[in-house]
RNA sequence: GCGGUAUUGGUGAAGUGGUUAACACAUCGGUUUGUGGAUCCGACACACGUGGGUUCGAUUCCCACAUACCGCCCCA
């Protein structure tokens, strides 16, 4: 039966394709009122980039990546991620260096590769737009990325958007707390679910977002991860959830938030919704949080990092389900009939006189009688209809019809040419 | 990676182990030898995801595969 895309990737086609656009034009605007520019990295990368980042027990990197050897060796992997890949750019362009401002900030927005089984708003080819914003320690760096994903999700006409907050601390509070969360759940080890024994070894954070009613339960009397953080943590958290109150941002804290990938230290967050369209309970949209020490870990120097992703296909899930149409029907300025093969020729030089005026045209290229042609330009939206018969090419003039009025004039064939927006007014006069 | 449901024309879909696979929309043509959104008439699936099997015979039964959707894992 043909040729089938392969599992999980789509076609995204005209009609579709201007949503897109319109949620790239306001991400470009947002975040160039924020005064961050664009990156283009790679879609591939070495394999190392994403497994020296994302942690070699993650789960993106231990069965989602999509990596190959190619054909001179290299291992190499399609991006799970943008995140890992600005940062190699980051670090191999210098752009730590002081001559750069800092924060040294930055949006992409692309394609995203995992291996996975495709469900509602989760595809094996999927877009992301994302920020990063390098150099700053700051607390107010955190609110600032975090107000500009508000504000984006915002412009987008999203409502009902939950926003999480949580903190991981520093390296000293996450080995403090790591430490306290084992000791507690290991002697609940028989009681948890084989998922979760699994995860107590391999990622001990995890248990605390386990589905699983009866690991919630054990979860539920589980240490918090803010009893173990250190003062400078603690600081850096209080005063993130300050800024936000300052801004009028709302948000909860949640402590058994996790991520996925390791490098992520103090402020995460998540914007989550529980539109149905996302499927069952509440689903991420949008997510980030602050990474110090990827950049040295990538072999930069020891600058910080914060940044979010914005998952493109459940947005654009979420926006058809809250909105009725936000792209306008597309329209037509001139549709041109054309009576007669004789005329073809009279016929492409008005239309492309028209587009030399500005304006959108169209014609038949398909010998189809007079009738047709106008039920095509009523199905186009067009605004007006000229119309090119034997006669009109022996006296030199064409019909110019408004289709909403129904009023048609006839104008020498000459001013068509030359000046159709002049012909235009003339119509709107009658 | 595990489990479940589904797969009929451009689209939405009905349907049956057996000579012509409903209906609707869209499209095209005609009704009006050169003028639009209406009416009426007509055309439009050697074909029912792919490959096997059962059967005298399968689109309808069985198996495998592919893809989509849902749940889990995980995540945007």
């Amino acid at each position: 039966m043909g040729y089938q895309k392969p599992k999980g990737t789509a076609d995204i086609l005209p009609g579709d394709s201007s949503q897109w656009q319109l949620v790239e034009k306001t991400a470009r605007d947002v975040f160039a009122r924020y005064q961050f520019n664009e990156i283009r990295t790679p879609l591939f990368e070495s394999y190392a980039v994403f497994a020296r980042s994302s942690g070699d027990t993650s789960d993106i990197v231990s069965k989602e990546m999509y990596d190959f050897m190619d054909k001179g060796d290299r291992h190499i992997a399609l991006r799970p991620e943008g995140t890992a890949g600005v940062v190699r750019a980051f670090v191999e362009n210098k752009l730590y260096g002081p001559e750069y401002q800092k924060p040294y900030k930055v949006y992409y927005m692309g394609p995203m590769f995992r291996y996975e089984r495709p469900q509602s708003g989760r595809q094996r080819q999927f877009h992301q737009i994302g920020v990063e914003a390098f150099g700053s320690e700051s607390p107010a760096a955190d609110v600032e990325v975090i107000s500009m994903a508000m504000r984006l999700l915002r412009e987008c006409h999203i409502t009902d958007l939950k926003l999480a907050i949580n903190t991981l601390g520093d390296a000293a509070s996450r080995a403090a707390y790591h430490e306290a969360l084992v000791s507690y759940l290991e002697p609940h080890f028989e009681e948890l679910s084989d998922d979760s024994k699994v995860r107590l070894h391999k990622n001990p954070l995890r248990v605390l977002d386990s589905k699983d009613a009866k690991d919630q339960e054990i979860v539920k009397d589980a240490p918090v991860i803010l009893d173990y953080l250190t003062p400078e943590a603690t600081a850096h958290f209080e005063t993130v959830k300050h800024l936000l109150e300052t801004l009028h941002i709302p948000y909860e804290v949640d402590t058994e938030m996790v991520r996925g990938l390791d490098y992520y230290n103090h402020t995460i967050f998540e914007i989550m919704t529980n539109n149905k369209v996302l499927g069952h309970g509440y689903t991420t949209v949008l997510a980030g949080g602050r990474y110090n020490g990827l950049v040295e870990q990538l072999g930069g120097p020891d600058m910080p990092g914060v940044g979010f992703g914005l998952g493109v296909e459940r947005l654009l899930l979420l926006m058809n389900a809250q909105n009725e149409a936000l792209v306008p029907e597309p329209k037509l300025d001139v549709y041109v009939v054309g009576i007669g093969a004789q005329t073809s020729a009279t016929t492409l030089q008005i239309i492309e006189s028209i587009r030399d005026a500005g304006l959108s045209a169209e014609r038949d290229y398909l010998d189809r009688k007079p009738k047709a042609q106008f039920k095509t330009a009523n199905k186009m939206n067009a605004q007006i209809v000229v119309t090119i018969g034997e006669s009109e090419l022996a006296d030199q003039t064409a019909h110019v019809k408004d289709m909403m009025s129904g009023i048609e004039i006839t104008v020498p064939l000459a001013q068509v040419y030359t000046d159709f927006k002049a012909v235009q007014q003339q119509l709107n006069m009658n």
